[in-house]
DNA sequence: TGGGTCACGGTTTTT
DNA sequence: CCGTGACCCA
């Protein structure tokens, strides 16, 4: 049985899977059977007899662990077995804190908050920063197991002074209020087992096979995390494709596949560089274009397939006549047969859909914009969830004051903060502030009507979660009956909306309790904290989305707009060009039988036109012969100026990697010549 | 308290 | 251009 699973299975993937001990670091370019591979080699372990209980495995995404999760399963057949734990990175987290917080002296219903949260938490610790980037930089010092008290020493300059203190007020937030941001999912479990040698030791032990997709996007704190558990040992499959880090902006460690050999022992490494799903086209421009980054492993995706159409590349004036012919194509493929479903438009910056959309409403045709505001984002389902935060946990201060006039009930700013400042000092929640004070002492704090508001309000809250621990079913009715919450919706723009919304989320929890009778409301809060909805793919229109949305994902129709510099590669303070080029790579190897780019000469963004050039990755792709401008550009040799008017004039109709150099093929005249890029310089 | 108006700023976003 | 947030007045 163990042999039969390999059989569909190439040489280099029959390797990957049969080794057992030891550290593995798999190679797996796009579309090679990434997914197949690991699935495959959780399987066989199990065939070969090892304890399901002992293997783990963790992946980025909840639709990533799902459909492993489920081909891993099929793949054993129906044999009954213990199903190996396959979740992500931060169910993990979620998994072990539940067992293991009291270490830290922290009670485990803790609620778990998410980026909206974390950046309101900010907003009111201090204004005068954005938000944003005070979130950002808080994730990267917990990435990087910077407490409060290091940032703050070692920050120089005033705005990190500034940061490191708003970080550590922060920290004594969530403590105060038991949540955990999504960092402390792995910050917190790797604390844990910092401070407990003995645990960690245990937990190493209990998982003996541990493997990891995507590899390339973890981050310092992944790799710290991953170390502990397997400090009892060495069996590390990690899965991943260096070609494919497209989240260095956001904390991911390029360094951590790069240095993965380095890092543990004896590592094997196995390359999967047959590609099972592009033409041979596709294939060569793809590789053209990522052969000019340095900071590689160095891997070439070999075509299995055939050659395939040539890459379509589209030239227009603006975005009306880009879009105009995206329309018209898809409409021939449309009525040659080809399911809508099969075609995908990809872009770098979401702002660039807006032309599209339109288009396809005017054109009548369907489409599905994937991204967008998130079903748990919208305010009305946020509201709910902090009602029901607050029904679970009545230290959440934050999900309190959320509700604390939602719907209407003249309770104002001013009161908000009197609370506040009232539970800072009597340090206990609003919620017990409410419950504890007598109405007189409630009226001394914020005024005699709006205490009784509050008594009134907080009595609902309580007899509601006197309910739910008879009945969950019967908490969800007497919810809404209690607190009229759809009925603020009525009559006002988009309220109509909202309120489906709101009927939605109603069923979804209906349904969640009817699947798991056992559960808790906090689970199932936990359980949406942790689940965003890449599962938008529900209508069968064309889908539209940014590469970044695209990543493990495949398509037989690729379209990709936008090919402009400035868009993309997009060019501002922190970027970086080769995770640009990365993201082409990914962009096109999203494809199975057709690739189409697009660029336009001027694009309306940010309210105004703006002139733009055809993207560098056109030459360096070899979709485009490259023309050098003849102003702009001459050839050096050793500091002399050398042939400049042959060379300006000519055309580069190739481009090559030469070790660290790039080699140019200019055609001048009808002869071709070869020139290295270290010769080209701009004046 | 909350509705209205104006100024500002604006990549990508698995959890 | 279009959404968010600060601020002002009823």
């Amino acid at each position: 049985m163990s042999e039969n699973i390999l059989k569909t299975l190439n040489e280099s993937q029959v390797e990957a899977v049969r080794h057992i001990d030891g550290a593995m670091l798999i190679l797996a370019g796009a579309g090679s059977g990434k997914t197949k591979t690991i699935t495959t080699r959780v399987a066989y372990l199990i065939s070969i007899g090892i304890d399901p209980a002992s293997i783990l495995t963790l992946t980025f995404t909840n639709k990533a662990a799902r459909e492993m999760y489920s081909r891993a399963v099929s793949l054993l057949g129906n044999k009954a077995i213990y199903p190996p734990l396959l979740c992500t990175f931060h169910k993990f987290g979620l998994l072990f804190l539940k067992f293991h917080i009291s270490l830290l002296n922290r009670k485990n219903n803790f609620v778990i908050i998410d980026s909206d949260d974390k950046k309101k938490i900010i907003k009111n610790i201090e204004k005068e920063l954005t938000s944003s980037m005070v979130s950002a930089e808080i994730s990267r010092y917990k990435n990087s197991l910077i407490t409060p008290e290091v940032a703050k020493s070692a920050a120089e300059q005033k705005v990190y002074k500034q940061i490191a203190d708003i970080y550590e007020k922060y920290e004594n937030y969530l403590l105060e209020n038991n949540l955990v941001d999504f960092d402390d999912l792995l910050l917190l479990p790797y604390k844990i087992l910092e401070q407990n040698h003995d645990l960690a030791y245990k937990i190493s032990n209990k998982y003996q096979y541990i493997m990891v997709d995507e590899y390339q996007d973890t981050n310092e704190l992944q790799y710290k995390l991953l170390q502990k558990l397997c400090c009892n040992h060495q069996n590390l499959c990690v899965v991943g494709d260096d070609d494919q880090s497209i989240y260095g902006w956001r904390g991911a460690a390029i360094k951590n596949i790069l240095c993965f050999s380095e890092q543990f022992e004896n590592t094997k490494v196995i390359k999967l560089e047959e590609n099972y799903r592009s033409t041979d086209t596709i294939l060569k421009h793809a590789n053209l274009l990522i052969e000019h980054n340095r900071d590689r492993l160095g891997k070439t995706l070999k075509g299995t397939r055939c050659e395939g159409k040539s890459v379509r590349v589209y030239e227009s004036m603006d975005e009306n006549e880009e879009t105009r012919k995206l329309i018209s194509d898809i409409k021939s493929l449309i009525s040659q047969g080809v399911s809508p479903k099969d075609i995908a438009i990809l872009f770098r910056v979401n702002a660039l859909s807006r032309s599209l959309e339109e288009g396809f409403n005017k054109a009548g045709l369907g489409y599905n914009l994937v991204g967008g505001i998130k079903f748990y984002e919208r305010s009305e389902i946020k509201d709910l969830i902090a009602y029901f935060r607050v029904i679970t946990n009545a230290n959440d201060n934050f999900s309190f004051k959320r509700i604390i006039n939602k719907p209407k009930r003249g309770i104002g700013k001013t009161t908000i903060d009197k609370l506040d400042l009232e539970s800072i000092e009597q340090k206990k929640s609003i919620y017990n502030i409410i419950n504890d004070s007598t109405p007189a002492e409630l009226s001394g704090i914020v005024g005699q009507k709006n205490a009784r508001t509050l008594k009134v309000f907080l009595a609902s809250v309580m007899d509601l979660q006197d309910i739910l621990k008879d009945s969950k079913m019967r908490f969800l009715d007497l919810f809404e009956e209690t607190f009229d919450f759809k009925e603020q919706y009525h009559g006002i723009p988009d309220g109509y909306d909202k309120i489906a919304n709101i009927d939605e989320f109603y069923g979804y929890i209906r349904d969640f309790f009817i699947q798991n009778p056992d559960a808790k409301l906090d689970e199932f809060l936990a359980n949406i904290a942790l689940e965003s909805e890449q599962d938008n793919l529900d209508n069968d229109g064309v889908s539209m989305m940014s590469i970044h949305a695209s990543k493990g994902l495949e398509y037989k129709h690729i379209f990709i707009i936008g090919m402009e510099e400035g868009f993309f590669p997009l060019i501002g303070d922190g970027s970086d060009i080769e995770e640009e080029r990365r993201l082409g790579y990914v962009a096109f190897t999203r494809a199975i039988d057709e690739l189409t780019v697009s660029y336009v000469h001027s694009r309306f963004y940010k309210g105004r036109r703006t002139d733009l050039q055809k993207s560098r990755f056109l030459t360096e792709s070899g979709l485009i012969e490259g023309s050098l401008n003849i102003e702009k550009t001459a050839a050096y040799k050793n500091g002399d100026l050398i042939k400049h008017k042959i060379f300006g004039m000519g055309r580069v109709i190739g481009v090559q990697r030469v070790g660290k150099e790039l080699k140019l093929t200019i055609n001048f005249g009808g002869s071709k010549k070869d020139i290295l890029s270290s010769f080209v310089e701009k004046i």
